[in-house]
DNA sequence: AGCACGCCGACT
DNA sequence: GTCGGCGTGCTC
């Protein structure tokens, strides 16, 4: 006689298993009775670990015996919803990921490991009644005295939490904890989320905007589920557009969630949305400490905060009422996951907004290829802002040709003499190279020895200022070699050239005009990039160097000439996205010049001033560069008209991921049939990093549904393979580098 | 990912 | 004789 299967509990847990695991209801409760995304504490083999049920009431193949039951229920209500649940759910099966570690990536840090959904507060600070900046206790704690004067100028009748002091320059805590210990100010507790104190002026919009506004939501109730792009020139004023959307989609009862790439959200955006709704938004970022951010989620899930804004896992956030998505800057490669879960919030986004009957709103000057792909194939809608707000003109943009030009530390003749004009008429001048330290080579002059770092076999970058060579793969760093290892010449010489030599050549060559560098380097630590920022507005420096960081949102209104040292890396890299990055670069970077009115100029150096593309881009615009690029892609065989997945391997030994792709390559063959292309494998664009060997094979089919089945199908099968143990491997469904 | 089990080398 | 090396396999 065989006894009924028992009902059971799925529950997805934190390891790199593809399944959910299978327990037997808590004593006293009957299994139908644990919700689906209620937390659980587990036992799997001999640890204890939090999970999340995904699915309770229904049977199990496992052997009855060999159930465990859960040890307790962490949370009387679900914590993630039905909703939240099945975009967890979907981004396991598409991205073919262990759906616990899909949870974890949803879950903010604190409640992942268990902690209580009650007792979440946030802290904030007051001044101390009669607390004067002025007291002789600050007389020789200068940044002590201005916090203190920025919490006053903030309101001294009320609290303020680490959201309001974000826009303090530099790093505030230490210097709150030492006026807490002066009793200057007083700590509390308080709920989470006050709401912003809105009410502040809106802008009258121009007739693009209300175009835009009107065609993406009607003035009325919820329109439903719908994909819009927005392409609008920088300046153009799209953050305007999303308020109004916003306000609509809040007069209709519904959330909006609002996307923005790593960089983007600073406090000044948050400022704009706060001063502009009377509601408590909710904003997930980077900077949150672990209680802060269980605050905003939770206040996001439980319907209360309207309006939620933050970068790339903010979309797992649940979100009761969804009625509007925003995708700020929607092309930005941030938005994609590098690690774990590969997963593109974009990408998500919509399909959640789908799930929710919410409209989607991609906002960007430069929109990715398969979004400009879909919105000329009619999927989403397509609104254009050509025109700069107010009188702002477009900048101009012009090549500088450098072949067979004598350049001094990489700077020609003509782009020196137009940096001296634009300082000598007092504008401020912007100067880009997408390459930190001094020199990104170093060099023997008797025989040609390069140092390299042994764990990557790449050249050692140059840092002048720390004296020491540092490997930009991994994280090694050395000192500065005084003579070659090799043949004994002393004095190695720096090629080529980084941020840091441009900064120096430029203070020596310009001696009057104060060099600002913006770069990983220069702001790493916490608070450093909003005081560089802060600085640029100052008019202190007239000559700003940077990296690609400030190509992201950030706006220099009196900026009015950009250099771009470097144009050809984005030529010549064999990376299939090489030129779609250097059209939005260049875009980018143009846009932060001449916002005022005066006109900006771009001057963009290139040893291949014929290239096609510049040529398009310059003469035509974006546009137009973007259609080339797609014929490009189209003749290749490559996405947004294939549909790629990127097979990676890595190991210490040089063999182990060749031989692995090779084997799973054989395994996955026989299935691919027709439909899937499987090429390679082969070495990785850098075989070596960190002194691990990679290699990869790359799955490329017409449509998604083939190369969805054979991975469904196939990656168990990899998981079994004996070559499968001798490395570290990973699936990248969608790369956006094939790096 | 951990953690246990298992089967071969240098140690009190 | 055992402590422990990490290859292999499993977690409901």
């Amino acid at each position: 006689m065989t006894s009924p299967s028992p009902r059971i509990i799925r529950v997805a847990v934190p390891l790199p298993l593809r399944e959910a695991l299978d327990y037997l209801p808590p004593s006293g409760k009957a299994a139908s009775a644990v919700s689906p995304g209620v937390r659980v504490l587990v036992r799997v083999g001999q640890r204890r670990l939090v999970g999340l049920v995904v699915e309770s009431g229904v049977s199990s193949v496992i052997a009855p015996g060999r159930l465990r039951p859960v040890q307790s229920l962490l949370d009387e209500a679900p914590l993630v919803d039905a909703q939240t649940l099945g975009l967890i759910r979907f981004a396991a099966d598409y991205y073919h990921h262990p759906i616990g570690e899909v949870v974890m990536n949803a879950l903010p840090g604190l409640l992942r490991e268990g902690a209580p959904v009650d007792a979440a507060g946030e802290t904030a600070w007051r001044a101390a009644p009669g607390a004067d900046p002025a007291a002789p206790g600050l007389a020789r704690a200068m940044r002590q005295r201005e916090l203190l004067g920025y919490l006053l100028e903030l309101g001294a009748d009320r609290a303020h939490a680490a959201e309001a002091l974000a826009a303090f320059p530099g790093d505030w805590r230490p210097l709150m904890r030492a006026l807490e210990e002066k009793g200057l100010v007083v700590r509390e507790q308080r709920p989470c989320l006050a709401p912003s104190p809105g009410g502040g002026e809106r802008h009258v919009l121009n007739p693009a905007q209300v175009e835009a506004v009107d065609g993406i939501w009607p003035q009325g109730p919820a329109p439903g589920f719908g994909v819009h792009l927005l392409e609008g020139v920088t300046g153009s004023g799209k953050t305007e557009v999303y308020l109004s959307l916003i306000e609509r989609a809040l007069a209709a009862g519904r959330q909006a969630l609002v996307l923005v790439p790593e960089i983007g959200l600073t406090p000044q955006l948050l400022a704009r949305f706060r001063s502009r709704f009377a509601v408590p938004i909710a904003a997930l970022h980077s900077g949150l400490g672990d209680g802060e951010r269980r605050c905003a989620w939770l206040t996001a899930a439980r319907g209360a905060a309207p309006i939620v804004i933050g970068t790339r896992s903010a979309v797992f956030t649940p979100l009761p009422h969804l009625g509007l998505v925003v995708v700020d800057e929607e092309h930005d490669a941030s938005f994609k996951q590098q690690e774990n879960l590969r997963y593109h919030a974009r990408d998500l986004a919509i399909w959640r907004a789908r799930q929710q009957g919410a409209r989607v709103v991609l906002g960007s000057a430069t929109p990715a290829l398969e979004t400009l792909h879909h919105a000329r194939e009619g999927r989403y809608a397509h609104h254009h802002m050509l025109a700069r707000a107010g009188a702002a003109r477009p900048p101009t943009l012009r090549l500088l040709d450098v072949r067979h030009k004598r350049l001094d530390s990489g700077l020609s003749a003509q782009l020196l003499a137009a940096v001296g004009e634009r300082l000598a008429a007092g504008g401020q001048v912007l100067l880009f190279l997408n390459r930190r330290g001094f020199a990104p080579v170093l060099i023997c002059q008797g025989c040609g020895w390069v140092a390299r770092c042994p764990r990557c076999d790449t050249p050692m970058t140059y840092h002048a200022q720390a004296r020491r060579l540092r490997c930009h793969h991994c994280d090694r760093e050395t000192r500065l070699p005084e003579a070659c290892p090799e043949c004994g010449q002393v004095d190695p010489m720096p090629l080529g050239q980084g941020t840091e030599r441009l900064e120096t050549v430029l203070a020596a060559r310009f001696p009057d005009a104060g060099v600002l560098r913006i770069d990983r380097d220069t702001t790493r630590r916490r608070g450093a990039l909003a005081e560089r920022l802060e600085a640029v507005h100052s008019g202190e420096y007239p000559l700003l160097v940077g990296t690609q960081m400030l190509t992201k949102g950030h706006h220099f209104p009196s900026v009015t000439l950009v250099g771009v040292i470097d144009a050809d890396q984005g030529l010549y890299s064999v990376d299939y996205r090489a030129h779609e990055r250097l059209a939005q670069l260049l875009v980018q970077v143009a846009g932060r010049a001449g916002r005022a009115e005066q006109p900006g100029e771009v001057l963009i150096q290139t040893g291949q001033p014929e290239h096609p593309l510049l040529i398009t881009l310059l003469r035509d615009g974006y546009p137009a560069a973007a259609d080339a690029i797609l014929a490009e892609r189209r003749a290749a065989g490559m996405p947004p008209f294939a549909h790629l997945a990127l097979l990676r391997a890595e190991a210490p030994g040089e063999a182990a991921p060749m031989a692995f792709l090779a084997a799973a390559a054989a395994a996955l063959r026989p299935r691919a049939a027709r439909t899937v292309d499987l090429l390679g494998p082969v070495p990785a664009p850098m075989p070596r990093r960190a002194g691990r060997h990679r290699a990869q094979l790359l799955l490329r089919a017409r449509s998604r549904a083939p190369l969805h089945r054979l991975l469904s199908e196939g990656l168990p099968l990899l998981d079994a393979l004996p070559e499968a143990r001798r490395v570290r491997w990973s699936l990248d469904v969608d790369p956006v580098d094939l790096y």
